[in-house]
DNA sequence: AACCTACAGTAACATTTATCACAGAAAGAA
DNA sequence: TTCTTTCTGTGATAAATGTTACTGTAGGTT
C-alpha cells in the first residue's frame, strides 16, 4: 500500500510519503455518498487514491452545477484553501465512482508546507489548475450556448476515462449543465444528425476524432 | 511611505514589510491600462496600495465578463498561483482607478512563503476568498436570471465603493454582465417602476435599503 | 444659437432555452 | 409473457434574452 501512494503521487518525496502514511487516515466511500456539504465545516484534506469524486455546486432550487471531477493523484482544492483557517466549504462533493481516500488532518496542512518541499508544490499546483478548471467553467456558462457546453461536456468526460464512450443518461447530463432533460435530448439528436455521435440507451459514443480534440 | 504599506497590509510583520520595500518595485499605472492579458506570461505578483482593478475573462468575440475587482489590500491570486511556476496568465486584468502597486519578482514568492508567516497566511487567504468570490459568480450565472444578476451587480458595486451611488452607464454595466445595452436599460426600468433605483443619465442611485442588503 | 455625440427608452422581431404533454422503446421484475 | 419503470424522442407553447431600428434627451462644443 505504501508503494501505491508512491506510484499515485510520484512527486512526494519518500518522507513525506511516510509522514502521510503515519498521519492520514485510510478511508473508503461507496458511490453516491456525499462527502462534504455546502455550509459544513472542513476538518481534513483529502487526498483521492482510488475512483472519482464529483464537485459541485448546489442552488437554491436543489440543481447540482458540475465545477470538476477528482481523481487519483488528486486533492481537493477546496479542503486545503479552508482547512488553513477551518473554513466552511462552499461547495458539495459527492464520490460518483466507490473512492479511496487519505484524510489529513487540517492541522498538518500548515506543518508540511513548511517541511516538506514537494507537499507545497503539490499545493500550489492544485490550486493553481482547480482555479483555470473553475475559468473554464465561467467562460463556457458566460460566453457559450448550451450545445457547446454539451459538447464541451461530453469532450472533458471521455478524456477523464479515456474512452470515446460516456455512460450517463440524458437526465444525469441535464442536472449537471443545470438545464432540461429534452434540451439536451434535442441538442443530442442534433449531434447526431451531424454525425458527431451515436446514441445508445444510456450511453453516448463520440464518433468524430476532430470533435474529440 | 513605508508607514502607509504597513497601514494598508496591516497583518504583514515588520520584517515583512521591510523586505518588500527592499525588493519590490512601486509603480503606477493609469485608469484604462491593460495590466495583465490573456495567454501572458505572469512574471510578477503585484500587491495593490492604491486605485482599482478590474479582472476579468474575455471571450473569443471580444465580450468582456466580470471576476471581481482588486482594492487597497489585495493582491493578485492570478499571479500567486501563476508566478508559481512562471505560467500563462488565464484571465485579463485592466485598472479602472488609478493605481499604485508594488511589484514583487516571482523568485520572492516561495522564498517568502518559507520566511514569513504573515505572507504565508496572506497568499492563502488570498487564495481563498479569490476562489470563493469565483464560485459566486458562477452561481450567478448558473442558477440566476439576468435580473438577479443585475441587482446583485449593482449591489456588489455600492458595496464596494460604500455608496448607494452607481456611476456607470447602461452601456458598461451591459459589458460587465455579457449582455446588451438594451436588456440593461429594460431591466433597470422595470426595477425604477418597483422603487428599487432612481435613473439618472450616468448614475444609478440604489434607493431600497432591503435591496441593498 | 446650432451642432454633435453619448446615453437612454422602447417597440418589433428573432432566437434560445424552458416547460408541458404525450408516445414509444428498452430493460427489468413479477 | 405481462407489467412496470426508466429512458428517449418530439411537438406545441411560453418565457427570457438578444437584435434591429428608431426616437428623444442631456451635455458639451463651436
Amino acid at each position: 500500500m505504501q508503494n501505491s501512494l508512491k506510484n499515485i503521487f510520484p512527486n512526494f518525496s519518500s518522507e513525506l510519503i511516510a509522514t502521510i502514511e503515519e498521519n492520514g487516515s485510510h478511508q473508503d466511500f461507496e458511490a453516491g455518498t456525499i462527502l462534504m456539504r455546502t455550509g459544513q465545516y472542513i476538518k481534513n484534506t483529502v487526498l483521492i487514491t482510488k475512483g472519482k469524486i464529483k464537485i459541485y455546486r448546489e442552488g437554491e432550487d436543489g440543481g447540482e452545477f458540475l465545477m470538476y471531477y477528482l481523481q487519483p493523484g488528486q486533492a481537493c482544492a477546496i479542503s486545503m484553501i479552508c482547512t488553513a483557517k477551518s473554513e466552511k466549504s462552499q461547495i458539495m462533493a459527492k464520490v460518483v465512482e466507490d473512492v479511496s481516500v487519505m484524510m489529513i488532518p487540517l492541522q498538518m496542512m500548515d506543518k508540511w508546507m513548511m517541511e516538506h518541499r514537494s507537499w507545497y508544490e503539490f499545493v500550489i499546483e492544485t490550486y493553481r489548475s482547480r482555479f483555470e478548471e473553475v475559468l473554464e467553467v465561467v467562460d463556457n456558462i458566460a460566453f457559450r450556448s448550451m450545445d457547446e457546453r454539451l459538447e464541451f461536456y461530453l469532450k472533458k468526460h471521455s478524456d477523464a476515462c479515456g474512452c470515446s464512450e460516456v455512460n450517463l443518461s440524458h437526465q444525469e447530463i441535464a442536472t449537471e449543465l443545470n438545464t432540461s432533460r429534452e434540451v439536451v435530448s434535442r441538442l443530442l439528436k442534433k449531434m447526431e444528425q451531424r454525425g458527431l455521435v451515436k446514441l445508445n440507451r444510456n450511453q453516448i459514443e463520440l464518433l468524430n476524432t476532430n470533435f474529440t480534440n
